[in-house]
RNA sequence: GAGCCGUUAGCUCAGCAGGCAGAGCACCGGCCUUUUAAGCCGGGAGUCGCAGGUUCGAAUCCUGCACGGCUCACCA
């Protein structure tokens, strides 16, 4: 017989002993993880004195049977709890029921919570009950799941056996709150903007196209919020952040999910370099959440967080890495040559300027950067919503920030030119960049004034990367893009 | 999209100079009232990713396909 049908039986027989098979609720007061945390230091004698009944719920993970007795580990997902079953307790009868049981089984159980004589703290049971049977096995107890794509695929046993997968998504929650207390701190409002939209915009991206029924309307899924940020901000709202998802039709890395999470946010009379010490704090403050300091490790290198970071020019450090003249990186025609010779041989050459100088920064600088840097000033064909750079035309006045080599956020002075960001966009199409449309709409509320306005968006996907010492994109995304099978 | 690697029991893995498909965990039966990778005895469990080919004979060699991983490409 098959494990399945076995257990099917099993779940046959509680019936029979009157048991439900699906429960409607169980009293659980005490968390499995709340109750190892209280009790874990407390003295053996001390805990037989008082007598401390639990009512407590969980999964069992494993089972040591030896007659008339039997010890068991529970877990809530967090903590492991051990339960002991015992003929003399529970009387004949009932401890016979337990027979039925096989790991992966959800069990309620009341008792008392004392030490074995190992020390270790356990619940001696006075009664128990089935809340769920699980009729397939749980993988193997000590290696426990291992195969990735099982492990994305089917990530609630991923979470019952690998601890640690429990650990990076209570990390990424933690980040989140405190990104949201961060800014609630100062005087943020948080909004939700479309995530279809009819007009492409905000980043430079291949989109997933829609379509709506009743308005026979091709829709875009949003590749970024950030104009409809900047709406808010013409609109009134001087601080303005979402925290959502994104979407680009894009291949997939380590890096790289096709949906991503990205936090972008407008404070209106404040420029780029306003938003470099602020992001400076944010990341303090993530890393003190997290790692209880600012320095931490990164797949095995160390990494340190202490303000202030460095900030690198994009022209002046992509010279000095590559040992091209900058006079040279701003000739299209040569920057294009050189993208082309240094190019291998598969795959899709830079077709534009833009394209070949950001190939030629991957290239020589970015991997690179490995402690937390800012690069600054990027070119202004590469930053079609970024203000001029008061001091150089070329420029524009952004940065990114780079973290373990991995572009973390990308902020700027925004454009706030109606007439500047028309022809910018106008630029973008003849060049033919990807997401780039003219949005009229976008322009006219521009017309109304943007006050002078910092923007910046942080991904919060590759923020829990670092924090969590994942080197892949998908072990911070519960359900990562996987091909159908 | 390209190159390389992988896919064997529910899980973790061995087996691949072509010759009866294996182990541990899990599961079932027996013994066992402080175990914890419990232990001891016995047992059941497989479309060897899928399809074709070579061969007396294929998990093993060859081809194609599927899915996955890594690297590259794409990707502010």
């Amino acid at each position: 017989m098959e494990e399945k049908e076995i257990r099917k039986e099993r779940l046959k027989e509680l019936e029979k002993l009157g048991y439900s098979p699906h429960p409607y609720f169980y009293p659980a007061e005490d968390a499995v993880s709340d109750i190892v945390k209280n009790f874990r230091g407390a003295k053996e004698e001390e805990l037989e004195k008082l007598k401390i009944k639990v009512s407590t719920a969980g999964r069992i993970l494993t089972i040591r049977r030896m007659g008339k007795a039997t010890f068991l580990h529970i877990t809530d997902g967090k903590e492991k709890l051990q339960i002991f079953l015992r003929e003399n307790t529970l009387g004949k009868e009932k401890y016979s029921h337990f027979k039925h049981f096989n790991t992966g089984d959800w069990i309620g159980v009341k008792g008392l919570i004392f030490k074995t004589k190992t020390g270790e703290l356990t619940v001696l049971a006075e009664d128990f009950t089935l809340l769920a049977k699980s009729l397939l096995p749980l993988p193997e107890k000590w290696h426990g799941l291992q195969d990735v794509e099982v492990r994305f695929r089917k990530r609630y046993l991923d979470l019952i056996v690998n601890r640690k997968t429990r650990d990076i998504f209570e990390k990424r929650a933690r980040i989140l709150r405190r990104i949201r207390k961060f800014l609630e701190e100062r005087g943020f409002v948080e909004v939700e903007t479309p995530m279809m939209h009819s007009v492409l915009g905000g980043a430079a991206a291949k989109p997933f196209v829609t379509h709506h029924n009743a308005l026979d309307m091709d829709l875009y899924l949003r590749i970024a919020p950030e104009l409809y940020l900047k709406r808010l901000v013409v609109g009134g709202m001087e601080r303005v952040f979402e925290i959502g998802r994104n979407f680009r039709n894009e291949g997939i890395s380590p890096f790289h999910n096709p949906e991503f999470t990205m936090l972008e946010f407008y404070w209106a009379y404040k420029d780029y370099n306003f938003l470099m010490d602020l992001t400076e704090e944010l990341f303090c403050e993530i890393a003190m959440e997290v790692w209880g300091g600012l320095k931490g490790k990164y797949q095995g290198r160390d990494l340190d967080f202490t303000p202030p970071w460095k900030r690198l020019k994009f022209m002046d450090t992509l010279s000095d890495r590559s040992g091209i003249p900058v006079e040279k990186l701003w000739d299209e025609d040569f920057v294009m040559k050189k993208a082309l010779e240094l190019f291998p041989e598969e795959g899709t050459p830079p077709s534009t300027y833009g394209k070949a100088l950001d190939f030629l920064f991957d290239k020589f600088v970015k991997e690179e950067l490995f402690q937390p840097t800012f690069i600054i000033d990027f070119p202004k064909v590469l930053s079609p919503l970024a203000k001029e750079h008061r001091n150089e035309p070329r420029l524009t006045e952004r940065f990114e920030l780079f973290v373990a080599g991995m572009e973390v956020a990308n902020a700027f002075s925004e454009l706030t030119d109606p007439d500047e960001q028309k022809a910018r966009f106008e630029d973008q199409v003849r060049r033919k960049e990807e997401g780039a449309e003219v949005d009229l709409d976008y322009i006219e509320a521009l017309s109304y004034g943007l006050p002078p306005t910092a923007g910046e968006g942080v991904g919060i996907d590759r923020t829990v990367m670092i924090f969590t010492d994942s080197p892949n994109i998908r072990e911070v995304i519960l359900f990562p893009l996987l091909r159908k099978k």
